[in-house]
DNA sequence: TTGTACGCGTTATCAA
DNA sequence: TTGATAACGCGTACAA
């Protein structure tokens, strides 16, 4: 019989088995403090009769654990996030920790706010799969907070590009673009567009750079004419499309800041008659599993999104459980995608 | 100067502000009992001196109060999932819950554990999003959960059928169904064969079912044959559209459980040189964004599903904010979204 | 208007 | 081998 009449606790249980509230907390925890076979049976059976689970955050208060990962993303629709945060799941699930979402939509003040709760919920970790966010409010703040986040002893993983002092994976964003422009270059292209990513994040940015090296490296000119803006989504991609159509004479491949984007710019220009990959090549980033069954289906970089997502729960895991950073084992690799939406030229 | 040498605690604030904790804490509650506005803002700048917030953990076991609520999906990266739990997000963020995900994959036992953490971790409510699973072990454990969680406080949804006694949203399985071959009939097809999703959950029944009684109603009699099996996704929509190959001269359009397995069909149809809608038809059920850009465009039902997560948040913090139950309020309302999918046969 | 003391459910320290 | 008791950080009845 419980004593609080709804919930069950451990005074309970002792109750029950006829002993200290001491000696149930020795089982549960397997304590290495001897415990009588016959109490614990005794204890055990209490257990399971009541259905008791001892209340964790009455556990996290004493051992200051909240058992609290915090994942932030900007776009959980976008499969790009919710692979990674799959595979984060999969392996903090095994290890009891709780997976607390955060959809920003790369709003300062949500993402802000976001770490802020964080904070207060004693968030053990907090992993940024977006990157960062370039907007000098957003900056100054958000340094404040990973150095009190810090001094609470949470630790904090971003990936891609984050200027700051924390573990930040480095997913080859640079690397990514470059290789898939020489990729073009290597097809015979020479006249190739960029459809960038929104300005607020610090990812289009880098994306940007590995395409201008590229483009260095081979001793091409950079013409700003080239470059459109999109925003990371299939309907920026449409909107590009519609500025490409005037260009489209020169230009005879377009790289993409991202597959959404190549999705939906490949969409546009089809439903203007421009035919893909005969009339322009098209290119995208992240190799997101539309990408495969696109028309016709995209060439791509992969970016190894649900084993990114699994080894940042790994490493997480190593940390929170062992306090032990592990460095080497998150080694993203890129790799080339070669499907049908790019013409060979030569 | 903190006392505790990495975490500010209320003590900490009380000791600079030379007052004591009780006074503390009515600043921070907006309590009703007197404060002297002077000892206010003392407190209030020792606050913003010391950067602190009150420990959550600390705040929710006095209160009982865990600000957790737990959303069980099937499939993050479906959009389907994603699209409702961004809805949620949006409305409880705001309230200062914490949204915990469990990505199953239908997976009898994770979805057991997952609630089993749940209610360790005394979640305030859960947000079964995907629908029963239909096995007898799990049926069995789930109601065992069930009635704790409720004895705990725990206030239940469900999304889809759930045939348990909690709060469930009927999202219109059979009515999507039944009105998508109405739909059909109308174009003046008879033949008509469905892909059902994975037996082992409600959904697929239910959706199966209107399909079934739409034939009933229309005097047409169920052909076993007609009946390809699926899993809800891409790639079962691929299988079973090998499978479809075959009977494709009988038939003059298909029904599938949902729209991610219509893509896969379609895209595997298409590989296999039969064009939609002219050699056959098909549609899907659910309007997930992907849908307006599939070639061709998907003729689907539309499933709400951003908006359905608002309202489930709403009724979330109705309950939990104000102890009220919110029912009719959630009324879902589906559409017929007709795009290029289905030809014309009269 | 302010502060003391207790309790939330648990674990750790110490004594028995 | 067992059990009081303090402590985690906070809110609140009660006292002052």
């Amino acid at each position: 019989m419980a004593i609080n009449n709804n919930k069950i606790s451990i005074k309970d249980v002792a109750k029950l088995a006829g002993v200290s509230i001491t000696t149930v907390s020795r089982v549960i925890n397997n304590s290495k403090h001897p415990v009588s076979s016959k109490t614990r049976v005794e204890v055990q059976k209490a257990i399971k009769e009541l259905n008791f689970q001892p209340n964790r955050l009455a556990q996290g208060l004493i051992n200051n654990k909240s058992s609290i990962i915090g994942v932030i993303v900007h776009d959980i629709s976008d499969t790009y996030f919710s692979e990674m945060v799959k595979g984060i799941e999969e392996v903090t699930f095994e290890n009891d920790y709780i997976i607390n979402i955060y959809n920003t939509d790369r709003d300062i003040h949500k993402e802000l706010q976001a770490v802020n709760m964080l904070k207060a919920n004693q968030a053990e970790a907090i992993v940024f799969t977006g990157g960062h966010l370039i907007d000098d409010f957003y900056d100054q703040q958000i340094r404040g907070y990973i150095k009190q986040l810090k001094q609470q002893g949470c630790y904090i993983i971003s990936v891609n590009p984050y200027p700051y002092d924390i573990r930040d994976i480095d997913i080859g964003n640079k690397l990514a673009t470059r290789t898939i422009t020489e990729y073009l270059f290597n097809k015979g292209h020479e006249n190739i567009a960029y459809v960038t990513g929104p300005a607020i994040s610090h990812t289009t940015w880098e994306r940007f750079s590995g395409y201008k090296d590229a483009l260095k490296n081979k001793g091409l000119i950079f013409r700003e004419e080239y470059v459109i803006s999109g925003d990371f989504t299939f309907e920026g991609g449409r909107k590009a499309a519609l500025e490409l159509l005037n260009r489209i004479s020169d230009i005879t491949a377009v790289v993409t800041a991202n597959d959404a984007t190549a999705l939906g710019l490949m969409w546009e220009l089809k439903h203007n008659g421009v035919n893909i990959p005969e009339d322009v090549s098209v290119v995208g980033i992240g190799n997101i599993p539309e990408t495969k069954y696109a028309y016709p289906p995209l060439t791509t970089i992969a970016l190894p999104l649900f084993e990114l997502g699994k080894k940042i729960g790994n490493c997480l895991m190593s940390k929170l459980l062992n306090n032990k950073v592990i460095l080497e084992d998150i080694d993203v690799k890129i790799g080339l995608i070669e499907r049908k939406s790019v013409k060979n030229l030569l």
